[in-house]
RNA sequence: GCGACUGUAGCUCAGGUGGUUAGAGUGCCAGGUUGUGGCCCUGGAGGUCGUCGGUUCAAGUCCGAUCAGUCGCCCCA
């Protein structure tokens, strides 16, 4: 857990919300422009929703899952993902039966209950994108374009891992085949393979350890026992990227440990990030929509990890343009005659009324602290309100880095500074 | 869920082998006449030493537990 602050501090500068704004900046331009419109689910969910989508087996639903069960003693779970919440959405408000293609892009809170470590966390940020109604291997192009574009457009490097698993049938009959290659050595696989044996064989290729690697070293390969359809939507999918001059590797070892997934999937792993390596993810879920009770209708997304997509940022020494918080002007007060702050607070409003940043004092600093303050600020210009002003309907304005003063009608103040503001 | 390490002002860190009122830098606040800022000078506030328990005449320091964080396993974003 974290908490994002709005001043940078020393040891976490990558948690201030400028820089979290800015990223989101970032994705959200690019993802508009290609054409994707933003969705917001619930936090909360049923837990049914996960459990028939993610599949029981999985790490996630079985263990990872903030579950409780309310007053009405309804199970529900804080969403861990964002693509069945999603889905869910989308069939409930008819928008399948109302657009043939359906482009979606969110920005939200994941919770998983893991234990926490450097770019994993029990609550955590993804920005994702789901495409809904479409087989063409071009719009797989267009989604892994996407998410690689995302990163290598902020400066960080990265390798995009890609492979097929094929439809349910695909998979069904790799799974015998790899349980007949395994059965045999199955009593020296590590206890982890063993289980995954029993409960979810593909997981089993997902291993880093030694011996199992060993063991499944001269596995049968899940692309071949792909249905000609399959293959050829992946390999079509490869020439869309290399047309695209986006480098990637087939990785066979590739699951993903979403049991929705069906055909392409896609990892992107970043460098110099430690274990917690994966910026992103996704894949295809053809099959998704009608397990969750919909029609059938074909899907693909990706979601990046905002929290390591920021630390890969912090590793590399990069910062993401980032708006400026600091104010146009600042207005300093003289003298003790209450018509002087009336005055000030007055025009303070006008100011921002006028779309123009401003701020004043309010800790009763005195005159010289007061620019101080201003100068911390990083204001360009102070606004100096004095009894003398308040008399004569003037004020004096002064631009921080040349230094130059004048005497300025006070009515013409917000037209002066909407021109300087520009 | 498993293992290793860490935990002292807001921040970065000092505090040999246990010994009086726990320090520095930085930041913060104030003052250097509330009519001209950045610098500078002076002063001040701020810590139940992560928490609880134990050993001891005495614990920031030793022991145990617990919590949190970091790193690795696992998993993933």
């Amino acid at each position: 857990m974290y908490d994002v602050l709005p001043y940078p501090s020393t040891k976490e500068p990558w948690l201030t919300t400028a820089r979290w704004r800015a990223v989101e900046r970032h994705f959200r331009e690019m993802v508009m422009r290609a054409g994707y419109r933003e969705i917001r689910t619930p936090i909360l969910e049923p837990t049914e929703l996960f459990k028939r989508s993610i599949g029981e087996a999985t790490d996630i639903v079985s263990k990872e899952m903030f579950t409780f069960v309310d007053r009405g003693e309804r199970s529900l779970t804080m969403k861990p993902e964002g693509t069945a919440p999603a889905v869910r959405a989308c069939i409930e408000h008819g928008l399948f039966a109302e657009h043939g293609l359906l482009k979606l892009y969110y920005i939200g809170q994941n919770f998983r209950y893991e234990r926490g470590q450097k770019g994993r966390y029990r609550q955590h940020q993804q920005l994702g994108v789901e495409v809904f109604g479409a087989h063409d291997p071009a719009i797989d192009a267009e989604v892994l374009a996407l998410a690689m574009n995302f990163f290598t457009s902020l400066g960080v490097r990265c390798k995009l891992h890609i492979n097929s698993v094929g439809t349910a049938e695909c998979r069904a009959r790799y799974r015998e085949a790899l349980k007949a290659y395994v059965a045999p050595s199955l009593q020296h696989l590590s206890e982890e393979g063993k289980m995954r044996y029993e409960v979810n064989p593909l997981r089993m290729l997902d291993t880093k350890d030694q011996r199992d690697l060993a063991i499944l070293a001269g596995a049968p390969v899940l692309r071949d026992f792909l249905t000609d359809d399959s293959s050829k939507h992946f390999e079509q999918l490869q020439g869309y990227l290399a047309a695209l001059n986006i480098p990637f590797a087939i990785d066979d070892g590739l699951v993903r440990g979403f049991d929705y997934y069906s055909g392409t999937v896609f990892e992107i792993k970043g460098e110099g990030l430690g274990a917690q390596d994966a910026l992103g993810g996704g894949g295809r879920y053809d099959g998704l929509v009608e397990e969750c009770g919909g029609t059938a209708v074909p899907g693909l997304g990706f979601g990046i990890g905002m929290e390591r997509c920021l630390l890969a940022l912090e590793a590399l020494g990069i910062q993401p343009p980032q708006e400026d918080e600091s104010p146009i002007a600042f207005i300093i007060t003289a003298g003790e005659q209450p018509a002087v702050r009336t005055t000030a607070v007055t025009l303070l409003h006008s100011l921002r009324s006028s779309g123009i940043a401003a701020d004043m004092d309010y800790l009763g600093k005195n005159f010289r602290r007061q620019f101080k303050r201003a100068d911390d600020l990083g204001s360009r210009f102070y606004i100096i309100i004095g009894e003398d002003e308040v008399a004569s309907g003037t004020v004096q304005l002064k631009e921080r880095t040349t230094g130059e003063q004048q005497k300025i009608d006070i009515d013409s103040v917000v037209q002066y500074l909407s021109g300087k503001a520009l």
